[in-house]
DNA sequence: CAGGATAAGTCCTCAAGAGGAGTTGACGAC
DNA sequence: GTCGTCAACTCCTCTTGAGGACTTATCCTG
């Protein structure tokens, strides 16, 4: 035998998995539940508080409970590291697999607005072990923003350093007020001499911090996917980081690994 | 001026971020709790509720709240998709960005038990359109569990589809009684004349749901990485679709793109 | 007609308390 | 000494009640 409010949300969960209760509709009022499940209001906000966890139902103050709508989605592909020319080699195959989200949700790099500021920092202690350089060595960091144009809260931060000393021959890639990184960081790190080989990703999924929820307008429930993407060059070198936190509600990540037989 | 519970949880929050609260030390309990922050008990479950969602302590009902200790994480590398004299070209640069967590954890894949159950059912609409086969088809399903040796919950669970009509020249593949795919899917597939070329991953982060608490003993607050793996051979047909259910707080994934510029 | 005040409806905070259920260690019976 | 019982401690469930804060629509004022 379940507790009450277990049950209350296994009933709720069960009307909005049936489609009784559709996304964007509104719930009952905490009042009405306690009155229709013959309770308090405080087990019906345990019970609700459930269901936000799970991510189904959204609470707005003062306006009332929701069930919440499945989030755009923003794909993030592995093949946006390559040049464009291999990225025309996507096959049918890739497009019946992975296509369906960006056609559903008719997104291009168009809608979205991209945010950058510079400033040099000195290399803490982990990022100086990565880099293999003294703990303090200047590094450029560069904190972009994504957001939907006409939206408020950020789709993702990220955070980049490079080692100045690295790229010191081309001072255009140090000056604020250009685009950042026209042609992408390859081609950047390109002109001062530097020939990226492969980029390692590392990532994993937690409850986001106040300071996330904050930043990225985070409802409850939802976790935050934290990406580390390290670029190597052709001789072995670490030579850029950057960190980046995505919502995981909105964000689906594809990786496409050829496999060798040699 | 935040709320009362708020405030509570910022300190406790803060004392743990300090080390003070170390991880595996039990907080004093609620009602103790409620008396040195001249409060309710309520107000203090609040508060404490607060730092369980972002995965920083856990209740264990009857025993006490504790600090989470930083879980174990088990690396994924899309690596393992390759033959082992690839993998032997990995680099220091590698080992140096993304070999610290196995390092740290000391765990080889002797310490992990596998359990695999086979079954043959139908495809779903969904799984027929990406097999490019009629709804309806025949499909072996194979169903992974992988647990730490001597512990109950499995961390993750995997269901991997194949079309029968595909392998059925092996009728080995189909045995339930021998090692699953020795020498792994790649080898297993050869065997049936099928080469595979390269192997698309997509995955998201979103809260579990409760069967996925139940099964992989998941503590309130942690998020699963949902991955879907699609392999494709050669003549660019889908052969193998998997799903995977991982948990997010104890999985960490790599993925290396070799850049190329031809 | 525009703008602000108001009222109703909503979710949120906080309190105090009773009883229940799981865990642990001490104690006593055997 | 071993085992089971029991008491103490823990977190969990649920209740009742009061007031606060946010949102929206309505109504009144200018």
């Amino acid at each position: 035998m379940a507790t009450k409010y277990e049950r209350i949300a296994d009933a709720l969960r069960e009307e909005i998995r049936a489609g009784q209760l559709k996304p964007g509709t509104r719930l009952p009022a905490e009042t009405a539940l306690a009155e229709q499940y013959d309770t308090s209001v405080p087990t019906i906000r345990q019970a609700t508080g459930v269901l936000v966890a799970e991510g189904l139902i959204e609470k707005q103050h003062g306006r009332g409970t929701f069930v919440r709508k499945a989030p755009t989605r923003v794909v993030r592909d592995n093949a946006r590291h390559q040049w464009e020319k291999d990225r025309a080699r996507a096959s049918e195959a890739e497009r019946l697999t992975t296509g369906a989200t960006e056609r559903d949700t008719g997104l291009t790099i168009n809608d979205l607005v991209f945010e950058a500021s510079y400033e040099q920092v000195p290399a803490t202690a982990e990022l100086a072990g990565m880099f293999g350089v003294p703990e303090g060595a200047t590094l450029l960091q560069r904190t972009y923003r994504t957001r939907y144009r006409e939206e408020r809260t950020p789709l993702n931060r990220s955070q980049s350093y490079l080692v100045l000393d690295m790229i010191a021959s081309n001072p255009d890639l140090l000056r604020e007020d250009q685009e950042p990184w026209p042609g992408g960081t390859q081609n950047q790190l390109w002109t001062v001499g530097i020939e990226l080989d492969r980029v390692v990703e590392t990532f994993q999924a937690r409850p986001p911090t106040p300071e996330e929820v904050e930043e990225l307008g985070l409802p409850a429930g939802v976790s935050v996917i934290i990406l580390r993407k390290v670029g190597i060059d052709t001789t072995d070198r670490v030579v850029e980081v950057a960190d980046v936190v995505l919502p995981g509600d909105r964000t689906e990540l594809t990786f496409t690994t050829k496999l060798t037989r040699w």
